[in-house]
RNA sequence: GCGCGAUUAGCUCAGUUGGUAGAGCAACCCGUUUACACCGGGAAGGUCGUAGGUUCGAGUCCUACAUCGCGCACCA
């Protein structure tokens, strides 16, 4: 009896009698990948599996911050990126895939002083900046293992002896040379200019690590002398001393500039002095408005162009400064009430309305931003650098996009990028924060040092800032491959990577500073490619959030169902740049498929037992040459969207192949022919159902490499590698 | 204000260069001793947001509008 041979031969596999068990598949699997190197493209090279001189892929993973655990959204990065990976070494290139996670400097920082004010009551200023750091090395330490261990869980083929970090030694030095080079061509600079300052997180924040949320108020119309302004927030009001109005308004073509006026404010009698300047809307309001530089980024502006006095009204903690009179040491949002009530008494007050706008918040702390006059370190964007044809740093992250050097998938993405470009400002990059890249920069009295080294004679203090996250990670994909020493092997080998594949949400963060940095210190472009995924949301299309309880934990959901079905999930219905949203009926059914895939081996095994696999068969009859020919048909459609980084569409195509005709129309008619055909009818047949199926694994395999790699082992094939290092198919 | 995306079956989404619409889940009917019930067979379900246009032919290209979402800028 055909269908009852395997129930007592010991030929077949015993695991292939029960249903496929990705639990006690997975972690035994990836052990077997990682005992044989070929993670490491140069084990590959060494053992043979790759040529000497073949052509190379590399690529950075985006390092996850060390705040804690992997969610959905790492899940997709490192499946995307695996596939990416397990294709470019199955088709021979010599294939590096580097590891890393971030020390994302502020969100690590204020995770642990969370957990520190919740678990013992305490701030970070109770435990001293040394013992500080060392709770938060241990934090991340931790996170950084969690992170590590979940990564192998998701079957990411990554190169772990090439493991980075954004803040250990190697990094670090880094780090101090690109912001020597930067300061020596002047390029950093320290300024008093305006910034964002995060009252709680008493910290400068970059314009990017901005959250605009939408807040409704009140807008008050007070008597500014002969003046009626509009304001938001009257409690900044104090030291105004400037009316500003566009000149063009003939409402007030009777002032004119520098002219002054006095007038009864808030405390007393004042003297003012009105400036034209073309930057007011006339529309919006009155047309007419005083000016809080201090505080202000746009009245900064006027205030600079003008050469107009600048006082500060609100100090770090928010509470107003002594300026205020009787106001003094209130906190801002507590005073303007106050403030409303006297200005009303006074008559002062024209008429008050609603108002919506938008606030700016600082995203880790979620404090309102007050912008404040400060001595920060800045990257200057625009000034002309020698070594590179006199451009800026905002020329030649243009020009690296613009000529093609960098391609864009999808390729909407670049005009998002160059609309960044166009509103970039210089970028702050020190924070008053402890846990980062300290800045290489030393005082003594009035003198400044800056070098790699700190400097040997005694009485030199360190600036107590560090660096803005962004700035390490502009440095990455060359700072993981031994730069700044330009012999290194890696970085001669692999630099410029061929892929920078992330979410699309930290285009502007990392992207951008990644080019900047690489054309600036190295003169070529970090990587060739940028494929951005989109964000994956819940079955409702929400973003996921442990907030709203709808978050999906990826190693969970591979636990239950599979981390092939998992993978196949996150890849199957989404395009780059869109969003994906997850379910878990959808894993279930790539669960299914995976037993499928187990059955269909289970079949052709143990209905072809005398046959022997003969990779290149030559009696096939006509039935199966048609067969054949449709099949590498798919196989050539399948190599050529992977080229083409169109996996959504290989996923479901290789799906469909294997379930809709490999074994609901070919498996069933073979039960016919392998019973009752000719001899050479069965033999053509049996070649035809083994040589498909080790096709179907290899170009599965990137896809879902743990039951394809299992099967595959279960196979008889003569010089069998792993399926991990086996050719991809023709 | 500028820009981008989405709108396709009950739900969630694919649809690559324009050629008589696809998947998963759900719902319906039939089938279970032999690869697989983590299954098979069958049927049902869509005027592809609206209105125009280009074309022999439009889900796909163009224009306008609507709704939802996102980014940037502004926010006195």
């Amino acid at each position: 009896m055909l269908y009852s041979i395997y129930m007592n031969e010991p030929n077949i596999d015993p695991k292939l009698l029960k249903p496929y068990d990705p639990k006690e598949t997975e972690n035994r699997i990836y052990k077997i990948w990682e005992e044989s190197g070929f993670f490491n493209p140069d084990i590959c090279i060494e053992k043979g599996v790759t040529d000497k001189d073949a052509e190379t892929f590399s690529m950075v993973l985006p390092p996850p911050n060390v705040t804690g655990t992997l969610h959905l959204g790492h899940a997709a990065t490192l499946t995307i990126e695996d596939i990416m990976t397990r294709f470019a070494r199955m088709q021979g290139k010599r294939t590096l895939w580097l590891p890393g996670t971030d020390h994302a400097a502020i969100a690590t920082q204020s995770k642990v002083e969370k957990i520190l004010e919740k678990e013992e009551g305490k701030r970070k200023t109770d435990l001293g900046r040394e013992e500080f750091l060392k709770r938060v090395e241990k934090f991340a330490q931790e996170s950084h293992d969690t992170i590590v261990t979940q990564s192998k869980k998701m079957g990411a083929s990554l190169d772990w002896s090439r493991e980075a970090y954004t803040l250990d030694d190697k990094r670090n030095f880094a780090v101090r040379t690109a912001f020597k080079k930067m300061y020596d061509d002047g390029l950093i600079y320290r300024g008093h200019r305006i910034v964002n300052w995060d009252p709680k997180g008493q910290t400068v924040i970059s314009d990017d690590e901005i959250v605009y949320k939408e807040e409704k108020t009140k807008f008050y119309y007070l008597k500014y002398g002969p003046f009626i302004i509009g304001t938001a927030r009257p409690e900044t009001k104090f030291g105004d001393k400037y009316v500003v109005m566009h000149p063009n308004d003939k409402r007030y073509k009777e002032y004119k500039d520098g002219q002054t006026i006095n007038l009864e404010w808030i405390n007393g009698p004042i003297t003012a002095t009105i400036i034209k300047d073309e930057s007011i809307d006339m529309e919006f309001g009155t047309g007419v408005m005083t000016i809080t530089p201090w505080h202000s980024n746009v009245d900064f502006e006027i205030a600079e162009r003008h050469h107009l006095d600048k006082e500060q009204i609100i100090d770090k903690y928010g509470k107003l400064l002594p300026i205020a009179g009787e106001f003094s040491g209130i906190k801002i949002k507590d005073a303007r009430e106050k403030i409303i009530v006297k200005l009303e008494s006074k008559g002062l007050v024209d008429k008050i309305e609603d108002y919506v706008h938008n606030i700016a918040t600082a995203e880790r702390s979620e404090a309102f931003i007050e912008p404040q006059i400060m001595n920060q370190w800045f990257i200057n964007v625009n000034k002309p650098i020698k070594d590179r044809e006199n451009k800026s740093l905002k020329e030649l992250m243009l020009e690296a996009v613009q000529n093609k050097g960098i391609n864009i998938i999808p390729d909407r993405f670049e005009k998002v990028y160059y609309n960044w470009i166009e509103n970039l400002h210089d970028w702050c990059i020190s924070r008053q924060i402890w846990y980062g890249h300290r800045i290489p920069v030393w005082y003594k009295e009035k003198e400044i040092y800056c070098d790699i080294e700190e400097p040997k004679e005694t009485g030199w203090e360190q600036d107590s800032d560090t660096l803005d996250t962004w700035f390490s990670s502009g440095l990455w994909t060359f700072s993981t491959l031994g730069w700044p020493d330009l012999n290194s092997s890696d970085f001669k080998k692999y630099h410029p990577t061929n892929m920078l594949e992330t979410g699309y949400d930290i285009l502007f963060f990392w992207i951008a500073r990644m080019i900047l940095m690489s054309t600036y210190l190295l003169g070529v472009v970090p990587f060739k490619n940028v494929y951005l995924h989109g964000l994956v949301r819940d079955a409702q299309g929400r973003k996921m959030s442990k907030s709203l309880g709808n978050s999906l934990d990826p190693i969970d959901l591979a636990q239950k169902y599979g981390t092939d079905a998992v993978r196949m999930s996150l890849i199957i219905g989404t395009g780059p740049g869109n969003d994906t949203k997850m379910s878990e009926d959808k894993i279930r059914a790539y669960k299914n498929y995976a037993n499928k895939l187990w059955n269909i081996t289970r079949f052709i095994l143990s209905n072809t037992e005398n046959i022997k696999y003969i990779e290149k068969f030559e009696n096939y009859v006509e039935r199966e040459k048609i067969l054949i020919e449709e099949r590498d048909n798919i196989i050539k459609d399948i190599t050529k969207e992977m080229e083409e980084y169109k996996f959504y569409l290989v996923g479901e195509k290789i799906y469909h192949y294997t379930w809709s005709r490999l074994a609901d129309i070919i498996i069933e008619e073979s039960k016919d022919i392998l019973q009752n055909g000719s001899e050479e009818d069965k033999n053509s047949r049996a070649e035809f159902l083994l040589d498909t199926l080790t096709k179907i694994l290899k170009v599965l395999h990137p896809f879902m490499p743990f039951v394809t790699e299992e099967i595959w082992s279960i196979l008889h094939i003569d010089n069998k590698k792993l399926l991990m290092v086996e050719k991809w198919p023709e």
